[in-house]
DNA sequence: TCTGGGGTCCTCCCACCT
DNA sequence: TCTGAGGTGGGAGGACCC
């Protein structure tokens, strides 16, 4: 089984280990997953149905210890060192323990890794899959650790490995061992750092959570490359309105409004405005980004566009500063009706005239 | 092979201010 | 008045994660 939109340029999202041995892989063209495995049953993403799952299982892991910080839909680190004394167990007992409750409760079945750190837990997790638990107990850390390839080290994906095996280092033992100074010069101050500090099986980092959103955006890669203008803003638009949609969902607002546009050779730019008030406001946001689009965008077949606001503000306790513009309220007020529209009859209820279908808008 | 979408973090460069 | 150093924020791009 193999779970990919449908979509000509749509990639794997996840497929079963059955479908893995044929060589589909997570993030695979699902095209070329077709060619690999034919007879596999393709089905496309159901988010809706996944975030309900990993609410569960999040709230599941906040009965056992308050300390949970998430890392994806379906990943979580737990600080369970308040809750030992607590449940009178060991951490392993707990990791069986929650391991059994999620069974029990959702019919899924998750991998646990045990340790005194996260990097180390979670390398531990990523071994004991797809469904088992792995304890690496403190003394045995840099024996666990050491024999990997670099690759494993958090943050280490094809290009820094490749940095550093042209400085001659294939495993953790080998960056372990290097003065960090010579480190530094190979591949910079701060990822050697951040490396030198994980391959001596050090990880200073706390469990943290509810750590604060640091930007909001949507993405949407047409079906076809597009040249024409015209239909390029109007799917600026579009994702603007989804942007800005997250943003007021959220209660949060952004100072820095920035786009993304992919060409059809893979080249990628960004560019981004900074405006002096926060905004959750779709009309504000997209006549930031068209501004930015009109301006800096040079004419050219198009893949993807992009919005993205950062520099967020509007959390419990973060100061604002006021605008003096009033008219804000007045949109907002449309918008937030808007919202509530789409959330009761879909998101095609309520949307800018412009983007009402067009004759000429086929196959985008 | 022909490459999604949602994010975070880092580096480098530049402008501006003190 | 000019110059340089250092800090800071904005902007662009890249690497990485799930």
């Amino acid at each position: 089984m193999v779970v990919a939109g449908a979509g000509p340029r749509s990639v794997v999202l996840s497929a079963n280990y059955p479908a893995r041995r044929f060589g589909v892989r997570s993030a695979m063209p699902a095209a070329r997953a077709r060619r690999l495995c034919p007879h596999a049953v393709f089905l496309p993403p159901t988010f809706r149905c996944y975030a309900e799952v990993s609410r569960g299982v999040m709230d599941l892991f906040r009965s056992i210890t308050p300390l949970v910080e998430p890392l994806s839909l379906d990943e979580a680190f737990l600080d369970v060192g308040g809750a030992l004394r607590r449940l009178r167990a060991t951490p392993g007992e707990i990791g069986q323990q929650i391991r059994r409750q999620v069974f029990a409760d959702h019919g899924i079945s998750c991998s646990v890794g045990v340790a005194s750190t996260k990097f180390v837990a979670k390398l531990a997790s990523g071994m004991a899959k797809p469904d088992g638990m792995l304890v690496v107990p403190r003394a045995e850390v840099l024996d666990f650790l050491h024999p990997l390839p670099v690759s494993a080290l958090f943050g280490v994906g094809r290009r820094t490995a490749e940095q550093l095996a042209r400085i001659g280092l294939a495993t953790v033992a080998d960056v372990a061992a290097m003065p960090l100074a010579r480190l530094r010069r190979g591949i910079g101050a701060a990822v050697a750092e951040h490396l030198h500090t994980l391959a001596q099986g050090h990880d200073p980092r706390p469990v943290v959570p509810d750590a604060a959103e640091k930007s909001v955006g949507a993405e949407q890669t047409f079906d076809v490359d597009h040249h024409d203008r015209e239909l390029l803003r109007r799917e600026l638009l579009r994702v603007a309105q989804k942007t800005a949609a997250a943003l007021r969902a959220r209660g949060l607002r952004g100072r820095t409004v920035s786009i993304k546009v992919r060409f059809a050779d893979f080249g990628t730019i960004t560019r981004s405005r900074t405006l002096p008030v926060p905004t959750d406001l779709t009309q504000e946001i997209f006549h930031t980004a068209r501004r930015l689009f009109d301006e800096q965008v040079p004419p050219g077949a198009v893949r993807l566009l992009g919005v993205r606001v950062e520099q967020l503000s509007g959390q419990q306790g973060s100061g604002e500063q006021l605008s003096l513009d009033d008219s804000q309220s007045g949109w907002r007020d449309a918008e937030l009706a808007a919202d509530r529209a789409r959330s009761l009859f879909g998101s095609a209820a309520v949307r800018p005239a412009s983007l009402l279908p067009h004759e000429d808008d086929r196959g985008g």
